[in-house]
Order: C-alpha cells, then sequence, then structure tokens
DNA sequence: GGATAGCTGTTACC
DNA sequence: ACCGGTAACAGCTATCC
C-alpha cells in the first residue's frame, strides 16, 4: 500500500540474527504507522599502498571465510567488494566488508588481522546513523512510501504485534516530498513531590498539558469530598497515579513526551515509586520501559513515544545566546514565553496548613509551561534535526559537537569518504592530556572617554578561516604544497590546496545559512528563523569541533593554525587601520574600535571596503555601527586600560555594555543598577556632572538605611558541591547555612545572601563570610561593605577617567565620614 | 600582626 | 567529558618580615 510518512522515532530489533529497523511515525491522516525496514551492514578495511592484485583476491577470499560465534549468534562475512574510496582526502583502495549483525561489526574487525590492511573503519557509528545513511529515510521529513501490511506476520517474528501502533508496514521504498510542516502531537508532564530525593519522598501528584487539549492533575492529596476544579482527578494512591499515568500516555500516544529536566528528575523519581509498587512503567510503543543512562548527565529514554527534557535542548542550542541568568524553568519561560510560574512554596503550606487548590494549580501551570516551551522551539528541533539527520530523541540530549559530527557523517557519501573512527578512550585521554592551544588576541585599550568611533569586525571569523585557508584534519600536510601555512609558536603548519571535505561542507552550511538568513528576511516566521539559526549555530561550532578532545576529525594543529590565523588578522587589521591614520581603542578577537576623526561615515565604509578587497578567499569585515561616545577604564590594580570592558553609545541611544558589574550578577542589584546609571549619565550627556549629584544621592541612601535588602543580595552559582570547596568563600558559607536550615540547595544553584553588619564585638579585622546572611535571615545590613565593596568599586573607575577621586569623596575607612553626604 | 602575593572561584567576552 | 582561551576581579590563605 501506499502512503504519506513522516518518521519521528528510530529503533532496531534482531531476528533470526539479522537487524531490522523499525520506523516509527504519522502519515499525513496523523495516524500512528511503524515501518519495518533492513539495510546491509557492513565495515571498511582500508589496504596498504602497492598491493598486487592477487594478493587483494586472497585476501578477499580469506575475508570472506570468516564465521563468528559470538553472544549466542551466528555471523559471518556475507560478502567482500573492492572499492576505491578516500580516507582523510587521499584516495584509497578498500574493502567493502558486508556482515550479518551490526553488532558484530567490531568483533570482525578484530579478526581482520591482515597485513595488507593498514586500518579499519565504519564499524562505530551506530546502527540508526548506519540505516538512516544507507536508506535516507531522514527524521522530520515527508516520504511517498510503499509497503505491504504486516498483520501478525511470521515474517519478523511477529514483531508488529506487539507494537502499539494503527499500521505497520513492511517498508519497499520512499520517496521524499514537499508538504506543509508537521505539527506533532504532544504531551507535557510534571510530578511534585514532598521530597526532592529521588527514592525518598513520595509523589503528591502529577499534571499533563496536551496539545489535544488535555490538561489534567492526578492527585491522591487534599480533600476528596472537596469540589475541586474540573481539571483535577483524584486517585486512590501513589501507585494508581503512576498506573492512570501511563494509562493517559498510552492512550494520548504522542509523538513527544516531554518534561523539564525531566531526565534528571520526573522520569528517575518515576521510575524509582513504580519500583516500589512493583509497576512496570511501560511508557513505550513496545511495552518496554525507559531506559536510563547515564553520561555526564543522566538520560531517559523511550520508543515511539519519544521522552524529551526540553532543558537539554535549551541547553546546547540556545544557552549561549539567552539572557535568563538560570535554567529554571521559572527564568526560560520568563524570557521565551513571557509567562512564569505560579506562586506556590511549599515551605509555607506544610502540615495542616496545605493549600491543595493553590499546588494543584502550580503543578498544572508547570506543564503548560512546558508544553509552550516545548511548542515555542519546536520549529528550531525540527530544523536542527533535519540538518543534522538525526533523530530528535538523541539529537535533544546531545551536544553541539556531536551536531557537527552527525553533519559530517551524514554527508561522507558524496565525497566517497570513509568515516574516521571515534577515538578511544586512551587517545581521549592523550588529546586532553595535550598543552592547550593559544587562543585569540586582546588590545589592551586606553583608558578614556572617547567620541565618535568606529567598530568593525569579521564576519563569522572562524569559520571564514577555516574555508579560506582550507584548514582541517584532513588537508593538514607535511610539507609546503602551496596551501595555506601559518607560524604556531615554534611550528609551522602547512595546509593542502585540494578542498577538504570539512571546509567544503562548512562552506555549503555556510551559503545555506546566508541563502536562509535572506530568505528569513523576505519571509519572516519561526520556520524560516529556525532555519536561518540552526545553520548559524552549526557553522559557528565546526571550529570548537575540530579542537574537542571527543572529535573523529580532532586535529590540535589546526585548531591551533585557525587561532594562529584569528590573531594575525586581527593584528593586520588594527595595523591597517593605524596606518590610515585611525587612533585604534580597542580589539578583541575579531573585532576593532577606533576613532573617527574628521573622516565622513561614507570615507569609512569606502575604507573598509579597501581593507575587504585585501582579505583572502571568503574573509570579510563588516562595520559593527557607528558610536557617538565609548568608555574605556583602568583594571582595578594598576594604571593598565581593563580589557573585555567598556561602554558605548551609538547615534539612537543604544547602549552597548560589556564586562562591568553591570553584566555579571555576582554583584547585588543595587551596584549594578547604580553602575548601570552612572554609565548611562554619563555617555548621554558627555560629562560626568550628573552622574556625580545621583551617587552622592544613593550613598546618603545607603548610608540612612533607606535601600531594601532585596536590592542587595549578591548571587552566586554553587559550582561544586559544599564539600569540595578549598576556599571557604562568602557564597560557600551561605550555602552550608542553607544546608543547616534544610533549605533545598544543590550543586549548579543560585545562593542569594547579603553581608550584614557585625554585631559580635570581636576586635581585629573580620571575614565578610563571618557577617552572611541569607535573604530572610534577620538583620541590618552593612554600610560600610556596601559602599567600600560594592557602590564604590563599581563606579571609581569610571569616575578616575574624568580625573575624580571618588575615594577621596566617600573615604570611609579614614578621617573623613560619610556625614557629609 | 599586617602587608601582600598567590591561589581559588565566578563570571564575562568572543 | 560533551566549544575553550583570555580576562577581570573578590575574597581567602600562605608567607614573609
Amino acid at each position: 500500500m501506499k502512503m504519506q510518512f513522516i518518521p519521528t522515532d528510530y529503533d532496531y530489533f534482531d531476528f533470526q540474527g539479522r537487524n531490522y529497523t523499525l520506523v516509527y511515525g504519522r502519515d499525513d491522516k496523523g495516524k500512528r504507522v511503524c515501518l519495518v525496514d533492513s539495510c546491509e551492514v557492513f565495515l571498511w578495511a582500508i589496504l596498504n599502498e602497492d598491493i598486487s592484485k592477487e594478493k587483494i583476491d586472497s585476501l578477499i577470499e580469506k575475508i570472506k571465510k570468516i564465521k563468528l560465534d559470538l553472544k549466542g549468534r551466528n555471523t559471518r562475512v556475507e560478502k567482500v567488494e573492492l572499492h576505491s574510496m578516500n580516507f582523510l582526502n587521499n584516495p584509497v583502495k578498500a574493502l567493502k566488508i558486508f556482515a550479518t549483525n551490526y553488532k558484530d561489526l567490531q568483533d570482525i574487525a578484530e579478526n581482520l588481522g591482515f597485513k595488507e590492511i593498514e586500518k579499519r573503519r565504519g564499524y562505530d557509528i551506530g546502527y540508526i546513523t548506519h540505516y538512516i545513511i544507507e536508506k535516507k529515510v531522514e527524521p522530520l521529513k515527508w516520504y511517498e512510501i510503499n509497503g505491504e501490511i504486516l498483520n501478525n506476520s511470521q515474517e519478523f517474528g511477529g514483531i508488529d504485534m506487539g507494537l502499539d501502533v494503527e499500521l505497520c508496514l513492511k517498508l519497499e521504498n520512499a520517496n521524499p516530498i514537499k508538504k506543509e510542516e508537521f505539527t506533532p502531537k504532544v504531551l507535557a508532564y510534571d510530578i511534585e513531590t514532598d521530597d526532592l530525593k529521588i527514592g525518598k519522598g513520595e509523589i503528591l501528584m502529577l499534571s499533563l498539558a496536551g496539545t489535544d487539549g488535555t490538561k489534567k492533575v492526578l492527585t491522591w492529596k487534599g480533600d476528596k469530598n472537596k469540589k475541586k476544579p474540573e481539571y483535577v482527578e483524584f486517585v486512590e494512591d501513589e501507585a494508581e497515579l503512576i498506573e492512570k499515568f501511563i494509562e493517559n500516555v498510552r492512550k494520548i500516544s504522542p509523538d513527544f513526551l516531554i518534561g523539564y529536566f525531566s531526565d534528571g528528575f520526573d522520569l528517575p523519581y518515576l521510575k524509582a515509586r513504580a519500583e516500589k509498587h512493583n509497576i512496570k512503567l511501560t511508557l513505550s510503543l513496545d511495552d518496554s520501559q525507559p531506559k536510563f543512562s547515564r553520561g555526564v548527565m543522566l538520560s531517559a529514554k523511550t520508543k515511539g513515544i519519544v521522552h524529551i527534557d526540553i532543558l537539554r535542548f535549551i541547553r546546547t542550542a540556545y544557552a549561549q545566546y539567552m539572557k535568563s541568568e538560570t535554567l529554571t524553568l521559572n527564568d526560560v519561560a520568563s524570557e521565551f514565553l513571557g509567562d512564569q510560574k505560579k506562586k506556590f512554596d511549599i515551605a509555607d503550606n506544610l502540615g495542616g496548613k496545605m493549600n491543595w487548590e493553590k499546588f494543584y494549580e502550580y503543578n498544572l501551570h508547570d506543564s503548560v509551561l512546558t508544553l509552550n516551551l516545548f511548542e515555542k522551539f519546536w520549529p528550531d528541533m525540527v530544523e536542527f534535526s533535519k540538518v543534522v539527520n538525526e533523530p530528535l530523541g538523541d539529537l535533544s540530549r546531545a551536544g553541539l559537537s556531536k551536531y557537527v559530527e552527525s553533519y559530517i557523517l551524514h554527508n561522507l557519501k558524496k565525497f566517497k569518504e570513509i568515516p574516521e573512527k571515534r577515538p578511544g578512550h586512551n587517545e581521549i585521554g592523550g588529546r586532553r592530556e595535550e598543552r592547550s592551544v593559544e587562543g585569540a588576541f586582546v588590545l589592551e585599550p586606553k583608558p578614556g572617554f572617547y567620541e565618535d568611533l568606529v567598530v568593525f569586525d569579521f564576519t563569522s571569523m572562524h569559520t571564514s578561516i577555516i574555508i579560506s585557508m582550507n584548514i582541517s584534519k584532513e588537508t593538514l600536510s607535511e610539507k609546503n604544497v602551496g596551501g595555506a601555512k601559518i607560524k604556531v609558536g615554534a611550528n609551522e603548519y602547512y595546509f593542502s590546496k585540494k578542498k577538504g571535505f570539512i571546509p567544503e561542507l562548512l562552506n555549503e552550511l555556510f551559503e545555506r545559512r546566508k541563502k536562509f538568513k535572506e530568505e528569513y528576511k523576505k519571509n519572516p516566521n519561526v520556520f524560516t528563523k529556525a532555519r536561518s539559526n540552526a545553520f548559524k549555530v552549526l557553522s559557528a561550532s565546526v571550529h570548537g569541533y575540530i579542537g574537542f578532545f571527543g572529535a573523529r576529525y580532532y586535529s590540535k594543529e589546526s585548531s591551533a593554525s585557525i587561532l594562529a590565523f584569528v590573531r594575525q588578522f586581527n593584528k593586520e587589521a588594527i595595523e591597517k587601520i593605524e596606518k590610515a591614520g585611525f587612533e585604534v581603542i580597542f580589539g578583541d578577537t575579531d573585532s576593532v574600535g577606533f576613532i573617527r576623526g574628521k573622516k565622513s561615515k561614507t570615507e569609512i565604509k569606502d575604507f573598509l571596503k579597501k581593507i575587504n578587497s585585501e582579505l583572502p578567499g571568503i574573509m570579510e569585515m563588516e562595520l559593527e555601527g557607528f558610536f557617538r561616545r565609548g568608555l574605556w577604564v583602568s583594571k582595578r590594580s594598576g594604571k593598565a586600560g581593563a580589557k573585555k570592558k567598556y561602554a558605548m553609545i551609538d547615534e539612537e541611544g543604544n547602549l552597548k555594555i560589556r564586562g562591568f558589574e553591570t553584566v555579571r550578577r555576582d554583584w547585588c542589584f543595587l551596584a549594578r543598577e547604580v553602575q548601570n546609571n552612572v554609565i548611562n549619565m554619563i555617555l548621554e550627556d558627555g560629562n560626568e556632572k550628573r552622574a556625580m549629584e545621583y551617587l552622592k544621592k544613593i550613598i546618603k541612601k545607603i548610608k540612612n538605611r533607606e535601600v531594601s535588602k532585596g536590592d542587595l543580595l549578591i548571587r552566586t552559582q554553587l559550582k561544586k558541591e559544599i564539600a569540595d570547596y578549598i576556599a571557604q568563600g562568602p557564597h560557600v558559607i551561605a550555602a552550608k547555612k542553607m544546608k543547616e536550615q534544610e533549605i533545598p540547595i544543590e550543586q549548579g544553584g543560585l545562593i542569594s545572601y547579603y553581608i550584614a553588619e557585625d554585631k559580635s564585638g570581636k576586635k581585629g579585622k573580620r571575614l565578610v563570610r563571618e557577617r552572611v546572611m541569607l535573604a530572610h535571615e534577620e538583620g541590618d545590613y552593612d554600610i560600610g561593605y556596601y559602599l567600600n565593596n560594592q557602590i564604590l568599586p563599581a563606579v571609581e573607575n569610571i569616575f578616575e577617567v574624568f580625573g575624580i577621586d571618588i575615594g577621596k569623596f566617600f573615604e570611609t575607612k579614614g578621617q573623613k565620614t560619610l556625614g557629609d553626604f
């Protein structure tokens, strides 16, 4: 039969020793469909150079005889073919060795210890990835398929009977078709418990929110007889709650089951409680339970109904561009949805005072937010999945290096490239021990207050260097062969003229990004934006990938060369701009800022054109902007200009503040606000007068204790386990206090505290940490601390630029008192 | 016992 | 272990005299 079909998830099973793929998805009517398919499995044996035809033939015969009886499976080499291929850009002769079962490729590789074979490759990319590459049935793309309906078929051991789908087909062929965007069926869930430790507490309630309109809270807590909102469904106990949850999920059968931090909390918690009650957590379409795996983070994967922890996708693909200070559901929802969690503090509701109605509402809203976040990010997830060609379940848990690597692996065929192997444990260890490469160049700025500035920066600098200079593992050459060359410390590295497939693929990504950016401008919507963004993120990650120790195509030399070029081009740009008579104020990695002087904007733009005409390949600088004024301060210690700290105002009055305490979350809100206002006033007015008056008022307010405690809280992240700290800084002490008071805090959490007046009467120097108070603790804030350690340090270097010594004005430690103000 | 250099730790920039 | 080098800076801690 014929139908339109879109794959959402992949799995595989063995039958009579062979691998079969299960492709879960939907037809165009929204029916649940599963395809059964198969593909040839093989690995590559790369031959040494100059082996005679006879030798190869006899080698093939030997390999054909390989039979293994392992793990209760008989596997054998089924055929062997000789191919002309490429490996790392070099032509090679290679044997394509076909086997019965993908899982045995590794063992076959180990049995290929023939002296004619130089390398064995292509047995470690995973069956699903291998299948997608071979059969081109790619995730989240529409196909017109032909297949034979399986109905309790014995052909694959009756596999179709065990699958909870409406239709199961044996795939005959699949042809890609153009079709409108797919809208998946989605269900979000969230649990509330009485203890955050997995396995310790009980699940009090569980909420569901779905694209089908589902809004439900399952609970066994609260007054059973009291009238409740209609979304609340009462159950007998925790066991029934879990059973009902499974029942709901299976009945709704969403393509994606979504949680927020659910890999690390909700699903493991449910698993622990289900085990306690002897319930099987059959959330997969094949009735299996979630598979938990431990990497750096716990993962909880299901089949057919794909479990996705949306937090993990956000962390990989979005966190670097976000304003939110933490990745809590509340912060992320605020930033992307303009919505927040319902206010509810479990601690206030303990004992008999529990307001269950409010709790249900809170619980439901968390699922609603999670669902909304998924819908918000769906266009991006689809694009990443389509570009990278990996199913969303895996991709949503992967890092950017995996995105890049998958993109490469799925595109090797057109270069006839045999895939490089994954580095082994020892290899990774070795790579990690290597000395780190030198990074970008940062120019020391001249502290001061400047007018009429211009900023140029290189467009996608690292990316355009890789492409223009043809830098990659496979283009690195022993000798100078006429391609790019670069000095890195005492070494000199050479790259081939022949295009490498990684620079080539990156160029393709880069071009497509340009095209999709244009398309987005012409037709702005969430999908065109997401497409443009996916290519942007991916192309910007290739340099990081090349220097990542876990990468197949890791190349230290390439990474060092790219960065050496980054320094070289930036320094050359600075020199060129200075030679043209401009005073350069700052430069960092890919940017240069200078004073426009008497030159007109047109002249500046012409100057930029000239610079660009002299840059090689696709390298290009662009005008970041014209700025009316800019401020650079000196370092706190010494006279040197502080790098990575500046503030500028453009001609429309927009501020660009970098590095200052204003943008740092580990300073109290008041210090950040005051500094921000001071910078603002100075940049707007062109002098410090108004800012000075403002500062006087603030200092008076602090002195008179008119500042609310909330503005004085210092927030610092707890980056390690409390016990792992060597230095007992204020935030560590605050975290210990929280532990004592049984306030939940764990690694990664934000600690809020303020510094209180010292009332102990002890003599001698007191440490800051001895005066740490948690937000809710009573105490008077320490006026001296907030003046000398927060407000004044935040502004003194700014006023110094105007020749004003704030320390003299507001001396607090010396003879002068604050009373004057 | 005080000064200070150096270390630990966090956060930002690109 | 899932991009990482460059940088500023606070506050603690070791070390010196």
